[in-house]
RNA sequence: AGAGGAGUGGCAGAGUGGUCGAAUGCGGCGGUCUUGAAAACCGUUGUACCGCAAGGUACCGGGGGUUCGAAUCCCUCCUCCUCUGCCA
């Protein structure tokens, strides 16, 4: 959530800021907001006065009965009943205008960075660097879905059997495959500093609104109705709600943590020639960096995790490019994002295999995680990064390393898998 | 899943209707003493909100209720422990 004290302070920058996402009338919500937000201050003076009177004849109370007069108490119950009527009339006026608040301020996204280019779509965003060396440029590539039948990497129809569309069954190589990559996603980052965790896949609702899924985006989840519980989307909801409601002390940053998990979405709508394969999954792999940060180490903190899932890419041999979203593009609790992309030459088409944020204290406000110094107290930032979902990373080395009766496996791998290359 | 017990400040642990934001101990921070350290002694030590400030308000697992007044009584939910059952 966006912080009101900010807001106030710099009220023409939020507006722009948030009319570069496109959203309109934003103008009119934040200066409701403000309203609002006075009204609730009015309010909580007041009634913290009637408080104040209640509490003193209450004290009152106790010592005349202890001093033995009793008559003069029921002059000053009937008085502090009065008084609790308008206390109760008052502290749900404060209830309401909190709620009221609280609804306006959910649906408002995070303040882009500076850095964030114009744009409304993903036709804006800014392509950063490209590294196509080792795009394969033979003619009559297949993409991953063929190769995937040819050698029997993925059964699909057992998929749809066990659960329907979008969870496939990985067999044999193609499962010592995904593993592989797991291990190794996993290897590399705590070789890196990232400290490996395993959290429960299902979160409840506060760990939903902590990241920043609930309310605006429950349709993506998967709910257990009878338990109140998430399918997880992302690693993300898990393991940054672990610092939900604490208080860091600022010598233990960075906070670094790396988890693999599966992720289910629901991902309704959208189904066609472009999602085939595993272009776009109900259920997939994934291997998640968080990092927790203070504000003056965020933006290089987004850095570093930039480059080290640059170099997480570089080493499965595959080509890529990073882009930097447009305000349109941008996800509703970033301020800013890297998208990295694979190149899958069978489809001719890049996919989105990761996906690095600055959430600033957008996420930390919502789940008051605060770092501590010797003198105050401040919002942490939060940070993750894809470091890499699975499904995209696999179709681009398949499509990339094809050949008539064998698939190449990137060197890097080759310990993980045990071997060197799938054949027919 | 059933029966019983319990949840209090960073930790341990008192408190069963009034002056309790909460004794005491440990830990932390500051100081005295010391060449230095330890010990001892003195002081200090939660979070959020309102207020220019003085100060005020709320919080004793969460929510609701009774009462002039609740950490304390009632209801409900959650979590943990013990026993029984079930199970990878």
């Amino acid at each position: 959530m966006i912080e009101i004290i900010k807001l106030r302070s710099n009220r023409n920058s939020y507006i722009k800021s948030l009319e570069k996402r496109g959203i309109e009338k934003i103008e009119k919500k934040l200066e409701e907001l403000i309203n609002l937000d006075d009204d609730r201050k009015s309010l909580k003076t007041e009634l913290d006065k009637l408080l104040t009177d209640s509490n003193r004849i209450a004290k009152e109370i106790g010592q005349i009965i202890k001093s033995g007069d009793d008559n003069k108490i029921s002059d000053l119950k009937t008085k502090s009943t009065q008084l609790k009527e308008e206390t109760k009339k008052i502290s749900e006026e404060l209830k309401n205008r909190e709620i009221d608040i609280k609804k306006i301020l959910v649906n408002i996204p995070n303040i882009p960075d500076k850095r964030v280019p114009e744009g409304n779509s993903e036709n804006d965003n800014i392509k950063i660097l490209k590294n196509d060396v080792n795009i394969n440029t033979k003619e009559n590539l297949k993409p991953h879905w063929e190769i995937i039948k040819k050698f029997k990497l993925i059964d699909f129809d057992n998929g749809n059997k066990i659960a329907g569309a979008g969870f496939p069954v990985y067999t044999n190589n193609g499962a010592k495959l995904q593993r592989a990559l797991i291990n190794y996603f996993l290897d590399e980052a705590s070789k890196n500093g990232y400290v490996e965790i395993q959290p429960p896949v299902l979160v409840n609702n506060d760990s939903g609104f902590g990241t920043g899924q609930l309310p605006d985006k429950e349709g993506m989840m998967y709910k257990i109705e009878d338990e109140n519980l998430f399918l997880i989307p992302t690693a993300e909801v898990p393991i940054t709600n672990i610092y939900r409601k604490t208080i860091i002390e600022k010598e233990k940053l960075p906070i670094k943590n790396v988890a693999y998990t599966p992720c289910f979405r629901k991902e309704a709508g959208s189904w066609g020639a472009h999602v085939r394969g595993l272009n776009r999954l109900h259920q997939f792999d994934k291997v998640e960096i968080v990092q927790i940060e203070d504000e003056a180490r965020s933006d290089k903190a987004l850095e570093e995790m930039c480059n080290y899932v640059e170099g997480l890419i570089k080493s499965l041999e595959i080509s890529y490019r990073k882009l930097l979203l447009c305000a349109g593009d941008l996800g509703f609790s970033s301020s800013i994002t890297y998208d990295f992309e694979v190149y899958a030459p069978g489809q001719k088409r890049w996919l989105e295999c990761s996906s690095v944020s600055n959430f600033k204290t957008y996420q930390s406000n919502r789940m008051n995680l605060k770092i501590k110094n010797e003198k105050s107290k401040a919002l942490a930032h939060t940070l993750n990064g894809s470091a890499l979902a699975l499904p995209r990373i696999v179709a681009a080395i398949l499509e990339t390393h094809q050949g008539d009766n064998e698939i190449k496996i990137p060197e890097v791998l080759h310990k993980y898998t045990g071997f060197n290359k799938i054949n027919l």
